[in-house]
Formats: C-alpha cells, sequence, structure tokens
DNA sequence: ATGACTTGCGCGGCAAGA
C-alpha cells in the first residue's frame, strides 16, 4: 500500500504534472494540499482518466484539500471541534485494503504567521482540534495514516538556518511543543523510523534561490499509527519534483506499507 | 537594492504563502 501527500500549491496550475506523478509513482493513496480552488473547478476528469477515484473539500482562492484513490473511498470533510471554522483543510477517507481498512487523514494546517496574531492563535487551536481528533481515530486501533502539510519544523535538523527560523510560526517552540503533543499520541512520525539525517527537506521557497542553494524545510509529514507503523517498509521524499518546469515550492513525500 | 517568486482575482496591484 503506497501513500503520498503533495502540496501542490494550486491544482489547475499543476493538472499535468499531477498526472505524470500518477503514471511514475502510482501511488493508491495521493492527499493533496493548496487545491486553491472549489470542488466544480477542480480538474477531476483528468484525474478520473488515470483510475482514480477523486474526494475534494474545495475552496475559493485558498486552502483545499483532496484524496485521490486507486479503489472507492468513504470520505468526511471538515476538522471537528469548531462549527464556525470555514476554512477547507482537513478531508479524511477509508480506504479498503484485503480484509480490512486503511484509513486516511489529509491536512493543510494553517502557516499561523506571524506568532503574534490571531492567525497563530488560530493555528494552535486548530492543533488542539487535531490532537484530539488524532485521539479519537488511534481509539480505533486502525491502520491509520495522519499525512499532509502541517507547517512544523520539528527540530532544528529540520530547517537551513534554526535561529533565522526560531520566532517563525512554523518553528516557534509552541508549536514544536503541540506537535510533539501529537506525536506523544501514539504516532510514528514515518520519516523518522528511517532515518536521523539532516536535510530531509519537502520545501524550498521561490524566492531568492532557496532551491538552488538548498534552503529548505521539513514540513510534509506522515503520521502512522502503530497498526500501520508496524507494516512500514519505506519513506521516499521526490525530491526531483522541485527541479521539473512550474514546480509546486513543496515537493511528495511518501510511504510504502507491507500488504 | 524600494530586490529577489508564485498563486488567485480580475485587469491594478494586493493578499497570502512559508
Amino acid at each position: 500500500m503506497r501513500v503520498a501527500t503533495w502540496n501542490v500549491n494550486s491544482v489547475r496550475q499543476r493538472t499535468q504534472a499531477l498526472v505524470a506523478y500518477l503514471r511514475e509513482v502510482k501511488p493508491d493513496v495521493l492527499c493533496l494540499q493548496e487545491l486553491k480552488c472549489v470542488e466544480e473547478a477542480f480538474p477531476r476528469l483528468e484525474i478520473e482518466a488515470e483510475g482514480y477515484n477523486v474526494a475534494v473539500h474545495g475552496q475559493k482562492t485558498y486552502n483545499g484539500v483532496a484524496i485521490l484513490s486507486k479503489t472507492p473511498i468513504e470520505t468526511s470533510a471538515g476538522l471537528p471541534g469548531d462549527d464556525g471554522d470555514d476554512q477547507a483543510r482537513y478531508i479524511e477517507a477509508i480506504v479498503p485494503w484485503g480484509k480490512t481498512v486503511l484509513r486516511v487523514g489529509c491536512l493543510y494546517l494553517p502557516n499561523g504567521n506571524p506568532v503574534s496574531s490571531d492567525k497563530y492563535d488560530y493555528k494552535l487551536a486548530w492543533m488542539d482540534r487535531l490532537k484530539a481528533h488524532a485521539k479519537k481515530l488511534l481509539a480505533y486501533e486502525e491502520r491509520l495514516v495522519l499525512c499532509g502539510d502541517f507547517n512544523v519544523i520539528p527540530d532544528a535538523r529540520d530547517v537551513y538556518d534554526p535561529a533565522g527560523w526560531a520566532n517563525d510560526a512554523l518553528f516557534a517552540p509552541k508549536t514544536r511543543e503541540k506537535f510533539r503533543e501529537l506525536l506523544a499520541l501514539g504516532f510514528t512520525d514515518a520519516l523518522r523510523a528511517v532515518t536521523d539525517a539532516d536535510k530531509q527537506y519537502t520545501f524550498w521557497d521561490y524566492q531568492a534561490g532557496a532551491w538552488q542553494k538548498n534552503n529548505g524545510l521539513r514540513i510534509d509529514h506522515l503520521l502512522l499509527s502503530p497498526q500501520a507503523a508496524d507494516r512500514l517498509q519505506s519513506v521516499t521524499i521526490d525530491r526531483d519534483m522541485r527541479a521539473k518546469d512550474k514546480p509546486s515550492d513543496h515537493v511528495p513525500i511518501r510511504v510504502d506499507l507491507k500488504d
């Protein structure tokens, strides 16, 4: 079972790259973030033509998440815990897997900058809601992958200039503390289960030659429940995607789980 | 160096991203 996640930074700008990725990597499940469009504008026909089922939670201009799956899926949109939250940042699916299922949560966690703003308050509140929801899901004791753009740099080895990012909403102590609380519920950070290496980046800014200088961040993650972590075979960051024409500023990251 | 990039919206420059 191959599960991938990719912040595409506008799915309409990335449709050709997305189709090419599906053909080359053939993920069983692909989670997408930052669609930047409503469901009606999503390139559904192009994706379905590749043999994928599509579940979209869209929003005009901002945010937007989707789950693509080779097999039909049951889905629910929205992160519980705040009925007044109208930002499209979470969608969940139940994917058939042999005699059992895989549950997949696809998330686009708020950026939160600057730290002294209501945006940061929203980020922290969103992380609290995610923790509460994740705790409920873990109690099901299923194979579960919680993945997406977390907008969290877990550790100094995950950023090219830790000191320079100390007060950024992606790396601030409170942000990292809440991420650790989430992990402590019982998740395995898939990448960290296979390597302790630094510079395992998934994002490079478009500006100031960040890609050329390898000034990156590790902010896209796949968190595994114990039942999923038991089946972990490999983790791959599709770094080469950043060097292609018209790239997203994020690259896909994926896991292979033993069938 | 008023720098530097890419989106959406919509047609002129903002807002947002990270």
